[in-house]
DNA sequence: GGAGCGATGTCCT
DNA sequence: GGACATCGCTCCG
């Protein structure tokens, strides 16, 4: 067994940065310098019992209407309509008949476009994370959101609960916020787990983190 | 350690 | 009816 590196090792945060929720503008842009934009935030999920943090560390992008392996790529749907709808809002997804998948909205309203969250380093609430997991207590952290579906078990989030929800309101249940921390090395790889358009470097995460899907890199 | 595969609901053709 | 932006288990080397 290889040890792990400490988490975060590698990057700095910035003690003295407030906590802001990331603005509608954060999103209003392509899905590609979205996705390398979030790289670092911390996703916040109140809960009556816990707030649940973690930070992100792993995201891919799916390009919209021209992408042929976003959701977006037939049109617009009932099932997909946030994604055409204004950025900013999550996107929550049943997949495999088992998982829920967590995307954020962006680009302008009417332009579909997307980053799905693949991974996260968990930083509090751990136990809560790990009840929600169905894990025994003493799994390892790296078993709590390393994987989409993971990710949104761990964190309670739901689609009927969380399709729609707007991640830059402060009394949503849901927010995506920013605490000046910079990641050192972003590193680019072909996304994981479609079949189409699967050569596209749209996946991007923190090197050397050993909270991401799969193997760090 | 890695390939193979089953579980299981929803959407679209 | 088939595909699916997944996960965790089994089996094999």
């Amino acid at each position: 067994m290889s040890a792990h590196r400490t988490a975060g090792a590698a990057q700095q945060t910035r003690p003295t940065a407030p906590l802001k929720i990331l603005p509608r503008s954060f999103y209003l842009d392509a899905p590609e310098q979205v996705a390398r934009r979030l790289l670092g935030k911390l996703l916040v999920r109140k809960m009556n019992s816990a707030t649940l943090v973690g930070r992100i560390v792993e995201v891919e992008a799916y390009i919209g209407e021209q992408d042929a392996a976003a959701h977006a790529f037939s049109g617009r749907t009932a099932r997909n309509g946030v994604l055409f709808g204004p950025p900013g809002h999550a996107y929550v997804y049943f997949i495999y008949g088992m998982y829920y998948c967590l995307n954020v909205s962006c680009e302008p309203e009417g332009r579909a476009g997307g980053v799905l969250i693949r991974a996260l380093e968990p930083i509090a609430g751990l136990e809560e994370m790990t009840r929600l997991r169905g894990l025994p207590i003493t799994a390892k952290p790296e078993m709590l959101t390393s994987g989409p579906g993971r990710l949104c078990q761990a964190f309670g989030i739901l689609r009927g609960d969380h399709n729609g929800v707007d991640l830059t309101n402060p009394s949503s249940d849901l927010q995506i916020i920013d605490d000046g921390f910079v990641p050192l090395n972003i590193a680019v790889t072909p996304r994981i787990g479609i079949r189409k358009a699967a050569e596209l470097p749209l996946r991007f995460l923190i090197e050397g983190n050993p909270f991401v899907s799969g193997r760090p890199v």
